[in-house]
DNA sequence: GTCTATACACCGATAGAC
DNA sequence: GTCTATCGGTGTATAGAC
């Protein structure tokens, strides 16, 4: 007869509810913002005390560790299920690497403000928490070699072209295309200046 | 004889006092950060007790629009200054343009994250604080139209190039070259796009 | 684990004396 | 215009009942 521990139960519980936590800091920081978090607010949506979030979280940092650990997460996995179906040819490929990320970003304010923005007063990611970003970094600067783009100074220009367009969007022109649909065209002038086929 | 109204002293004393404020404003913004500006703080540098603030300024954001308002301006008017010296030849210029910005963009963070990034919460400027902010922009389409570039897509290209070097210098090499020195690349690059001489 | 209660140190803002 | 006093809000943290 399989007795489960009941350690792991409790374990399992315990995973739950931080997840919740971390569902209801997100849907705070969509209502006010990123920076705006509050304790009382995340511990309301979740039908708790505010005291009680110390049972799961060690302090309101970690809550935003967490989150951008699990954005950046989420990334990674998703640009490595989207890395399947992308265009063979270089300069496709670029395009749709670069929108992929584009929309990804554009689609999650506070996500993108957490992740990339440096918003939130006093908050520095774990090296934990920073691990799936790099592992993003890498996952690109692969996919720029598979493309031929092998120089540090190429990878930099293509990570300002695109955070360039991403922020011009979300600044001025939240929602719209303006920038989003300049994506092939800068892609275009960038591989030109590179001499890809 | 002639009577200056005490009006005129009072509000010359007024302004100087404003003045004041906003200098060590700036101060506390350069040792702790733009969004985490405290009134205290400010109030402890110009010999003031905190309340004393309310009879210059309406609000904290008052303080946040003054101070957004003086940096735009400050900027409008070094573009101008800066203008006479450009390069005459398009690409020259255009470089010159560019490096002109980055290099005061990337000067100061807390300027920099008031003027172009959304770091402070709650805060949006006032229609008169934007008034600079609106002229900068207009003087860069001239500055753009006078060297060929007259369609509202390749302006918004520029905006973006450069946005995204300046982000990427601040956020990953601040202090640093790393992405200042790809300027004249990525301003070639988008020569060439434009077909300029 | 969650609760109530509490303490501390901040914050922006307001009321009212001078 | 500046001050003192104070308010309600915030994050952090702890103690102790259940």
């Amino acid at each position: 007869m399989i007795v489960k521990p009941n350690r792991d139960r409790r374990a399992e519980r315990h995973e739950a509810i931080r997840r919740e936590i971390l569902d209801a800091a997100w849907d705070a920081a969509h209502e006010t913002s990123i920076a705006g978090l509050t304790l009382r607010d995340i511990a309301t949506r979740v039908g708790m005390q505010q005291p009680s979030l110390y049972s799961h979280f060690t302090s309101k940092q970690a809550i935003y560790d967490a989150m951008f650990k699990q954005a950046w997460q989420i990334y990674l996995d998703d640009a490595r299920s989207a890395a399947d179906a992308l265009p063979a040819e270089p300069r496709p490929r670029l395009i749709a690497m670069a929108e992929h990320y584009f929309d990804f970003a554009v689609a999650d304010l506070p996500r993108h403000q957490l992740m990339d923005v440096n918003v939130v007063p006093n908050f520095q990611p774990s090296a934990e928490a920073y691990a799936p970003a790099m592992q993003v970094y890498d996952l690109m600067l692969e996919q720029l070699r598979g493309i031929g783009i092998t120089r540090d100074e190429d990878a930099d220009i293509y990570t300002a072209l695109l955070g360039g367009l991403v922020n011009q969007q979300l600044a001025n022109d939240p929602g719209g295309q303006r920038w989003r649909r300049l994506i092939p065209r800068v892609i275009a002038m960038f591989a030109d200046d590179l001499g890809l086929p």
